[in-house]
RNA sequence: GGUGAGGUGGCUGAGUGGUCGAAAGCAGCGCUUUGCUAAAGCGCCGUACUCCAAAAGGGUACCGAGGGUUCGAAUCCCUCCCUCACCGCCA
């Protein structure tokens, strides 16, 4: 959520800067300070209102006291009351509609970001290895020669958009996640949680899924709860509403967790096999920093993903997304994608974002500063990474036509074995 | 699901209709004294919104959430949420 005082201040740079993105905010931008101006109007006739009648029932108290008679002060105040019931009501809708206003508008894109409307503007900032030729056999014939899961029986069970991981193909993506668990936890720091996947409404507000994209996720109770599409919700609401201490941060969060994802609007778009799936699991990394630790704590944390490919030997780019094509709650966004030989292209695995104070505003999530000063924290988030496109990178890189799957060296303690076939 | 007890400021905890935004203690900040740490004394110390051009200074709201009673509610009533205890059920 921005800042109502950086709208109010400076309204033509903020439409200016949501105009890097793709999607129009300046009628909603307008929208938000006529609201904001009726708000502060009425309530400063309530707040009038209501003074005058705090000091009379003072003084009435006072004439009780003495034992005087009041009857008469009674009896203007409670006309009071009934004017200001109107206008109450009228200050608190305002409210509640500047702040639903407030939700739908996106962050404010990083200073210096690549400008454009879409994802071919985005830089690739580093490659890392060299991608293998085109492998003519995907990981859907891989996994189908070597029985490591089974797609149709998976949509028997549950439709399109789900995978049902079979015998050596199911310990792979458990050997997978204990790696990664192990990775982040042990090597970069991160305290590991095993968070709930059903969260309320007001976690799914605090992180930015709602309100815009409701129809994205898989929601209960009349959207009173949801299914998480990313343990970026659990992890960053871990410590919504709370004042956390200066010296504690920064705090870094790992979990690995089913994620639901209606993927609504995309039928077609890049559906065989497992690379676009309803539900998933991904090793989700989160940090909780200060303003002045967040820029680097984006670097560390991209580097944190980064590492999960270079030991898994996938060769993958680094690309840095411009302003149309980073997520609604980010303001700078680095994407890994890894290089995958039997799509002969690359597929995203980690988005890692720095969200400024957007988030922490949303889900009032602060921290007292050395000065004493309650202050919005800043948070990040990545994947470190999702599994099924990391597993089909690596059924494709390390398998060759008609061969065995060849593990890569630190997986061997995890599996169990070197290869599999 | 049932019964009972609770939910007060960063924390602990008093307060059952009227100068209560809320005693006291702890933690924090400042000053003083002695000193290596430490200790003692004094003072300050919630948040959000809003008014004023700004500062100074006002005002309003907030004692789990929402409603109600009343001139006036942390305090009384109702509904809901959450926590704890016991019972039932259950992986």
């Amino acid at each position: 959520m921005l800042d109502i005082r950086l709208i109010r201040e400076d309204a033509p740079a903020v439409k200016a800067r949501l105009a890097t993105r793709s999607g129009q905010y300046a009628d909603l931008i307008d929208l938000i300070l006529a609201c904001d101006a009726r708000r502060r109007e009425s309530e400063t006739r309530v707040q009038h209102l209501r003074a005058e009648k705090n000091r009379l029932s003072k003084e009435i108290g006072g004439i009780k006291k003495s034992g005087g008679d009041s009857s008469e002060l009674e009896a203007q105040v409670k006309g009071f009351s009934e004017e200001m019931e109107d206008l109450g009501r009228t200050a608190s809708e305002l409210d509640a509609e500047q702040r639903d206003l407030l939700l739908r508008v996106p962050n404010l894109p990083a200073p210096g970001l690549p400008e454009g409307h879409d994802a071919d503007a985005n830089v690739a900032i580093r490659h890392w290895g060299e991608p293998a030729p085109m492998n003519p056999e995907d990981h859907v014939a891989i996994g189908e020669r070597l029985g490591l899961f089974d797609l149709e029986r998976a949509a028997k069970i549950s439709g399109s958009g789900y995978v049902l991981y079979t015998g050596a193909g199911a310990r792979l993506e458990r050997a997978l996640i204990n790696f990664l668990l192990d990775l982040q936890t042990r090597a970069h720091g991160y305290t590991e949680i095993a968070p709930p996947v059903l969260v309320r409404r007001e976690c799914m507000e605090g992180t930015g899924q709602l309100p815009k994209f409701e129809d994205d996720m898989y929601g209960f109770d009349e959207g009173a709860a949801f299914l998480t599409p990313t343990a970026e919700v659990s992890l960053t609401n871990i410590h919504r509403d709370e004042i956390l201490q200066e010296s504690e941060l920064p705090l870094k969060y790992t979990a690995c967790t089913p994620c639901f994802r209606r993927e609504a609007g995309s039928a077609g778009r890049e559906t065989r096999g497992m690379i676009r799936m309803h539900q998933f699991d991904k090793v989700e990394l989160v940090k909780i920093c200060t303003p002045e630790q967040s820029e680097a704590e984006l670097e560390s944390l991209t580097g944190d993903a980064e590492k999960v490919l270079q030991l898994l030997q996938l060769p993958y780019r680094v690309l840095e997304l411009c302003t149309g094509d980073i997520g609604f709650s980010s303001s700078r966004t680095y994407d890994l994608e890894v290089w995958a030989p039997g799509q002969g292209g690359y597929l995203e695995v980690s988005s890692c974002s720095q969200f400024g104070d957007y988030q922490a505003r949303r889900m009032n999530l602060r921290y007292k500063n050395n000065e004493g000063k309650n202050v919005f924290c800043h948070t990040l988030n990545g994947s470190g990474t999702a599994l099924p496109r990391l597993y089909v990178a690596l059924l494709e890189t390390h398998t060759k036509p008609g061969g065995p799957l060849i593990l890569p060296e630190p997986l061997h303690p995890y599996f169990g074995a070197s290869q599999i076939g």
